[in-house]
DNA sequence: AGATATATAGACCGGTTGGTATAATGGATA
DNA sequence: TATCCATTATACCAACCGGTCTATATATCT
């Protein structure tokens, strides 16, 4: 069974994806979480912002190891990223565009107020990037070119489900996962001579 | 000189950007405006709802002004595109990082609170969207190309910025500045026979 | 059993939130 | 001058915020 600490962090990660930072209140997570609220400042003296930065660590493994697992399941990279913006697609479409994209809110949201919640949030998207770049350096591209390939990949990404999710319409998601499907397969066949 | 109301939008289209909707409370709008506080429920009377949705209305028709005549100046599309990102990555980056993509985070925060702002984050993106769309046809292409295309420029213009704020690095976009440049030359000539 | 440390209950704090009341302005019109 | 209406001032509200407190359980180890 679950402690109450990881119940804590699990549904903040959920709380902060749907609503962000600053609409989840504390009681709001003691509350959806059921842990005992004689608990939070027992495991996270430092309050609400070291809950944050458990829980953006927490997404970002998550995430990562989704991806990376996705991706290892195909042998050509481009049809990794496609499929992957297509699995995306259909989560954020299943919640009713409520969720999707763990990170973007409270990235946004603590850019300009949370030093230390804004650096795991960087930290957590270098760490997903570094995902793109090492199946792409896998399937023989130097880092000097993976690595910026993975960032746009990134960025790509989080803009077709902030649209996505905005519009009410898997469209972004789908859109952007021929275009970067396309664009990859463009830059490993030049390198290669396809 | 500006009015009350002109300015609490002002002042909110601000505040909407850099912090976004939960954390710009009415009495900081008041204060940073310099309007009167009795004036808040005089022209807003539907309350902080009603004054995100204007400033919302007002961000999205700048923000679409400004592209449309960016857009103008270049003779081609794709050029023009590749420019206007690295404009914003210089605004990004001379605001620390602090401002950039007006839209964003109201959006997202809204998406499952907030149906009247959330609907006007909706008519805003489509609004910029097709002003990318009518230079896209404008250049020769058809409206069925056109439409998606600018859906992408669009999302990736968003998951750029996210990624540039939050990452402190103008990269993001510079990446995004080539990938989208060179997509839209693409598809530009392929259906000219360049 | 006794002692010790971890974990939980839940009342409580000052401060702030969005929102509302009513009264006092001020300039235009008659 | 008197009237009128848009505008503004200011005090106020209940609800909630993040955070703290003390007392009590519940284990673990001696």
């Amino acid at each position: 069974m679950a402690t109450a600490r990881e119940k804590i962090i699990r549904t903040t990660c959920d709380l902060l994806e749907r609503q962000g930072f600053h609409a989840s209140g504390l009681n709001e997570i003691v509350q959806a979480s059921g842990a005992p609220k004689g608990s939070l400042y027992h495991y996270f003296p430092g309050g609400k912002t070291e809950i944050a930065v458990e829980a953006v660590r927490n997404a970002a493994e998550t995430t990562a190891r989704i991806i990376a697992e996705h991706l290892a399941a195909y042998a050509d990279p481009a049809e990794g990223v496609r499929t992957l913006l297509e699995e995306i697609a259909r989560r954020v479409e299943e919640t009713g565009y409520a969720a999707g994209g763990p990170l973007m809110l409270v990235a946004l949201e603590t850019v300009n107020s949370s030093e230390p919640i804004n650096r795991a949030c960087r930290q957590a998207y270098r760490h997903i990037q570094a995902v793109f770049s090492r199946r792409l350096m896998a399937a023989g591209m130097s880092e000097a070119a993976a690595d910026p390939l993975a960032l746009l990949i990134v960025s790509t990404i989080e803009g077709a489900t902030l649209l996505s999710r905005t519009l009410h319409s898997t469209q972004p998601l789908r859109e952007a996962a021929g275009f970067l499907a396309e664009h990859i397969r463009l830059h490993l066949t030049s390198r290669h001579g396809g």
